[in-house]
DNA sequence: GAAGATAATGTTATCGGTAACATATTTCTT
DNA sequence: AAGAAATATGTTACCGATAACATTATCTTC
């Protein structure tokens, strides 16, 4: 393999001092002409370019930023890494990700890992929430005394870093209303733990907003449900089976368009006519909803924005004292034909 | 922000050299218990991780390879990415990540900033077939002098790197042999260039899968299209309304599966019962694909798998001397409902 | 053309580790 | 208990680049 080549191979090649050559390579003007094409041309003969790590060492910067997430194949998280790789980019500064898996807790071993690459800041996404919340504060208060921290995280975690909140509260609230304003009365919800304790959960602010709006809290209208196609599919047969035809549901919203696409497969083999039948509204919004049949209504969280504001913060947070803070990127609904919407309400 | 803490000031407070404390963190059996853990204490007090960038400076390894790709956020390349992810993590290396964009042409920027890193080997995955072959060799000796080289290309290209090369034969073989074992003779293509000289493209494998079967392959079957959902919508449109009806296909080959999405989608919209009115294959069997309705019958070149042989291969070559050979993953076909395979085959 | 200003280039300490080698300490032999 | 062997620890050059500072060459200007 290449026999590497140094700043001190090109400078005794050109023969001129290493000082130099670093001045050619970063276009310093305090260099003669002729001694700057001198150098140029044993610089391009070698292909010389220096190396990252004794500048890093040198600089004290690395120039990167972590992402630190559960699976990037995951749509959500790819939009959220994705977004964070390019606004990185723009600032000249590149991305290295780490997927946690399934792993639900803040491991030693990341922490440690990310020590020792002495990125230029962190952003953890998802996939720690479960961590005893003073756990997770320690490693993040440890992780925070070296470099800025920031999280793309479910609203009321109170974090001591910067906080880029997901907007759950109308995650919940714009089906439930859209739904309601179409005259639905009976609407279950597929996805989640509905009976967590902890308030961040899908689930729970769910039932929190159908109790605003007067709506029946049904137990029987409330699955628990993974993440996936599968778990929808279950989910629906779950719940419908165990219910006589009339006491179905007029509507149904999902943790996310996976879960809705499950569901959809299901209702439909199970004769229903959508939307007429049994309205679906989904979450995430990801690309497919608008080639599902029927196109799927769904909840925009802006995955992208939030990771763009999370590494604008956090390279700001690098120059000035970091402050820790929070804020919110409003979801919106993004309304297609799974609703029902453009049927017009009607009494159900 | 956090004074870094060095081996210096680990030492100095443990009241050791350097060496004892790297003796300590790199497990060296040639210190005394006791020195150990009084040293070992100063270093979790102050939660001590040597720096990445020293080592790979003084280790002259990086312990990173780089996977250069279109753009992450696209199914099929993020296969690629995770795979290649898992299959670097398990060897002890992480991966960076380059999104070229939608720039075809291997840019020499990209590779200058391949050797500023410093990698331990490159994978290109794609977005870069397009660059003038001896431009495209120049480029990968050039990198291939410093480090290893894999590519996961189309065949037919001669590269001199490790090239993993998807099976586009099987991939237009295996749908148009399916199809005709189906009864099928009218069988159209939506998608990549029909006529472009390349022998690698696509479209010119499938018109020669046609022929191999005697079949008729009328240019009225055959529309170029792009990669996306929009593309496959527009160009179902375009090919059908160029036609009276009894001269429709029979049956429909996309360039992938979002592709057919788009074309199922506008089929649909034109009162077609499908599989039974027309048959579709997909390509990359998508995790989509047995939630589309119908499911989608689809070609699966195992990206995964390509990936993995291709990190394997550039570690190994690491090693020894590296050589520069082809390997091939056969691709396969995933039969669900869009062909009418489980209707039986008929004449049409 | 000598003094002073300015431009061009060189010298060197430094960044944070690592490992070869040197030295000090303990343990084992007889 | 002296000397050899084994074990523990320290010293130091080096990895490749950078920038402050030192030095030398060139240019003004009167």
């Amino acid at each position: 393999m290449g026999e590497k080549v140094t700043i001190y191979d090109i400078a005794r090649e050109a023969g001129v001092s290493t000082a130099t050559v670093t001045r050619v390579v970063r276009r310093d003007p305090r260099v003669r002409e002729a001694t700057r094409q001198r150098v140029q041309q044993v610089i391009d003969a070698h292909a010389y370019t220096p190396s990252l790590s004794a500048q890093k060492l040198e600089g004290g910067r690395s120039w990167t930023l972590a992402v630190v997430l559960p699976v990037v194949s995951n749509l959500y998280f790819n939009r959220i890494f994705d977004a964070a790789y390019w606004e990185a980019e723009r600032n000249g500064c590149s991305v290295r990700l780490f997927q946690t898996r399934e792993n639900q807790a803040i491991s030693p071993d990341i922490v440690s890992e990310l020590l020792r690459c002495r990125m230029d800041g962190v952003l953890f996404a998802g996939g720690i929430w479960s961590t005893d919340r003073s756990d997770l504060n320690a490693a993040l208060d440890k992780l925070g005394h070296y470099m800025p921290v920031a999280t793309i995280c479910p609203p009321d975690v109170q974090l001591d870093c910067i906080c880029i909140q997901s907007d759950l509260v109308n995650c919940s609230r714009l089906p439930v209303r859209h739904l309601h304003a179409l005259g639905h009365r009976r609407i279950a919800f597929i996805g989640g733990s509905m009976h967590s304790k902890d308030a961040s959960r899908r689930g729970a602010r769910f039932l929190e907003e159908l109790r605003k709006m007067d709506l029946p809290d049904d137990p029987a209208y409330h699955v628990d449900a993974g993440y996936d196609m599968e778990s929808g599919e279950r989910a629906v047969l779950r719940m419908l089976s165990g219910l006589e035809r009339k006491r179905w549901p007029s509507a149904l919203v999902t943790f996310n368009d996976l879960v809705a696409l499950g569901a959809i497969r299901q209702l439909k083999k199970m004769g229903l006519i959508l939307p007429e039948d049994l309205a679906i509204i989904g979450c995430d919004n990801q690309f497919f909803c608008a080639y599902t049949d029927p196109p799927l209504t769904s909840v925009d969280l802006h995955p992208e924005e939030m990771a763009q504001s999370a590494v604008r913060e956090l390279l700001l947070a690098r120059e000035s004292a970091s402050r820790s803070f929070a804020m919110v990127r409003e979801a919106t609904l993004v309304i297609r034909e799974s609703c029902g919407a453009h049927l017009g309400a009607r009494k159900r």
